[in-house]
DNA sequence: TCAAAAGTGTTTCGAGTACACCCATGG
DNA sequence: CCATGGGTGTACTCGAAACACTTTTGA
């Protein structure tokens, strides 16, 4: 609610996403190598200040297109981080992002205002420019907890998946093995997947059949 | 992250709280009543823009001080409103915050500035300004969560507390009965409440021993 | 002695967990 | 025929839920 207008010093309002894939049964996030002082070679997650009229969501979508390659990606306002010395180029209050992309949908984009676009692992970051790394922080715990009471993960698989596959994503991002036989019951249990009917073939075991998820969109179930 | 700044039309950064109070067994909300146009005589949460060099939790807990007269609050970043008509004054970025207070340290202000400044019971809201009603459904779920996995209860009672009243507390935000016994039991058997010593005397019945949460700091742990 | 809230145990049921072997395929 | 991951069932334990009566006090 706004009462007064007080706003001499220039303010602005960026975003910034943190972007997770699970690649090789990793958790990795994309990153972006700077070439700006004072951070120069440090790393960041995509972002940038949004333009007029345009919503902070709508400038993350944008933003991902632009550095990361990325579109309809799943994804959900995190955190308004505004800290009034987080940047030195002025005052900027980033609305934190993050955004979850299947490994198969990954293409890198190149981008020459930057060193280098890269995924890394989120349990060895490199050194990090602004306060991205109490974002990441954020983020990570946000991710953790969602896994477990929803079925977000539909986001970060292809359609088709395998029972394997889907266990190696949650082992990867809660960071411990989960035991087969009590998975596979209990994500069969909460009817949120569905076998699709065809399998993997062509690898040196016995095919793994495919499944996919009910809902392409966010819904609520108790899951571990 | 900053690339390019592009700012051209001003944008304000305000706060709005959600400042949450059990009293007589019903979750209350603190409201104040409007008098510029064009939202006359609705309501808002208290709210303001932001001052110079002000973080956003800084900001909100000056105008919890100045409107609602509370301070020494639980306050927590909830999310973020950005949508560019959410405001007809201008581009008003919001960033809401929900704060839970005792409801014996309550004590309203009277503030000129508006019509009215009272408590209105959640299930029962007014009319609201802005985009307000979205922000109390983000608060009210935020609430309800957190009751089940935290301690968060501490900040809606007095310091020393019996069972019945952290049960009510529980019962009048999650908007269902509880079984006394169950619920002793759950809550004694997490180790986060300790009995005070204390007794309730001068009620017409068997007085209730009074107990205190073992931490004034949110803890997380698995309640219902 | 009555009204009003405090306090207290037991049983049942289902979900979570631990655990090890056979199956289908490609090389 | 062997290596590789896919796929399956049972027993145990513990927490969740349902449920009703006795106790203490002030009026």
């Amino acid at each position: 609610m706004p009462v007064q207008a007080s706003n001499h010093q220039k303010l602005f309002l960026a975003v910034d996403s943190v972007i997770f894939s699970v690649q090789d049964n990793q958790l990795n996030a994309l990153m972006i190598q700077m070439q700006k002082k004072p951070y120069t070679n440090k790393w960041a997650f995509p972002g940038g200040i949004i333009k007029q009229n345009e919503t902070t969501e709508v400038a993350a979508r944008r933003i991902l297109k632009e550095q990361a390659g990325v579109s309809d990606v799943y994804l959900e306002q995190l955190a308004t981080f505004d800290d009034p010395k987080r940047d030195p180029f002025g005052r900027v209050v980033s609305v934190a992002y993050f955004a979850l992309v299947p490994a198969n949908e990954v293409k890198l984009q190149d981008s020459s205002k930057f060193n280098n676009v890269t995924w890394w692992p989120v349990n060895n970051l490199p050194e990090l420019a602004y306060d991205h790394k109490k974002i990441a922080k954020t983020a990570l715990e946000r991710l953790r907890a969602k896994l477990e009471y929803s079925n977000v993960a539909y986001s970060l698989l292809p359609k088709e998946f395998t029972l394997s596959d889907l266990q190696g994503v949650y082992e990867s991002i809660l960071g411990r093995k989960l035991d087969k036989r009590n998975f596979r019951r209990k994500i069969l249990s909460l009817d949120i997947i569905l076998p699709s009917g065809n399998k993997v073939t062509g690898k040196s075991h016995r095919p793994a059949a495919l499944y996919k998820f009910k809902d392409q969109k966010l819904v609520y179930v108790d899951i571990l």
